[in-house]
DNA sequence: ACTATCTTTCAGAAACTTCTGAAAGAACAC
DNA sequence: GTGTTCTTTCAGAAGTTTCTGAAAGATAGT
């Protein structure tokens, strides 16, 4: 009668997505008890106080008020409040989309921007044009400065194109990235017209 | 006469670029070390040997061999051999969209993969069918255990998704994500229809 | 203004990651 | 098979990140 895959009772599933959860946390540049702690959100899918939050995840005052707190700067939780309590509840944003665009948002301005803002000025400092400057500038060496100028120009390209993606995708509006998602599925799906069918059924939504 | 950006010479350029993609090590999901050996092979752009990467970077041996080797399990960096030398020699991808590709490519086996793997393992633990089963599943319980399941049913659409889309622009022709890129560009661009334009330009390079 | 309740901060402790260098292991030449 | 050259491994050292808990800081009720 012992059934082949054992069944879990709430809070033990609840603690397996957690668990996975906080495996992912270096996937998204956090640490694991910061994902811990959202995933703890997410799947309870109401506010949790702090008191709640430890003694859950059996962490220190100190540890969960921080990852609280930069849960709250990356956008992803809320503070929620109820009425005759005065502690303060953290509520998980519930739509994956909305949750997924707020972390790309949060990364391109972490990571891509300074990225592309340094490679703009490196290349300002190395500077392939009319070169004849103090510095000992022999042919060689010119040769190889053009080299790299070209090669960060590609990197720059490259990262200009994630970045305009990346803010398309976030923009306000918000109806960008799942919708482009489904289209580019149909997109790159292999022969025929799917292209045109995708497009129409992309325009007609609008 | 003092300039009023410095220039830099060859292998000033070279350090600060080195140091930038060190920092982003952390996005990436790998070390820092790990990050400044890629940037030094992609920013010289010829193949050096462990002794030229531990004497430029100031590593010791064994961190040299294994970053060198980590870089190869990620596909972005490939042996070379020269003739009448015996030592190894390893080039880093030169082109930036297929050194992206490697990355996605191997980031979605890592993290993604294994985690949906995960969220179906949990699903089927659960069950929210007709679980009447041996433990006392009260109707307070079994609600919540539909919730969790429907969040769960989200996260795993979402993440399908990106796989999907993943999988296409990681696909053996190539071509994928930088067609895709400019085309969801103008896709997404406000107003007019720019979309039918994206769409004859994109069909024409077929 | 005092007290009770809740939140944040931060110095040091604990845990984890990365690095070193010496030793073992391959590959090749002779 | 021996010596030479290059590569990999791995135990412990060094460095970094994360966590704790007690103390200081807010906020609100009376």
């Amino acid at each position: 009668m012992a059934p082949a895959s054992p069944q879990l009772d709430l809070k033990e599933a609840q603690d397996r997505f957690i668990a996975i959860w906080g495996q992912m946390a270096g996937a998204w540049g956090i640490s694991r008890t910061m994902a811990e702690v959202h995933a703890l959100l997410f799947i309870s899918g109401e506010g949790l106080n702090t008191d709640e939050v430890m003694e859950r995840l059996q962490i220190s005052r100190g540890n969960a008020s921080m990852s609280l707190r930069a849960l709250l700067d990356w956008g992803i939780v809320e503070r929620a409040h109820k009425r005759g309590d005065r502690k303060e509840y953290f509520v998980a944003e519930q739509d994956v989309w909305a949750m997924f665009r707020a972390i790309v948002r949060e990364r391109l301005k972490r990571e891509v921007d300074p990225l592309v803002a340094s490679l703009y000025e490196i290349k300002d400092q190395t500077g392939a044009r009319s070169n004849t400057g103090a510095r000992g500038s022999n042919e060689a060496e010119r040769i190889e400065l053009e080299k790299l100028d070209k090669r960060l120009d590609e990197m720059l390209s490259f990262f200009k194109t994630v970045e305009g993606m990346g803010t398309r995708f976030v923009s306000p509006t918000g109806r960008g990235l799942l919708a482009a998602a489904s289209l580019l599925a149909k997109l790159t799906d292999s022969g025929d017209n799917a292209r045109d069918r995708a497009l129409a059924s992309e325009e007609r939504r609008q």
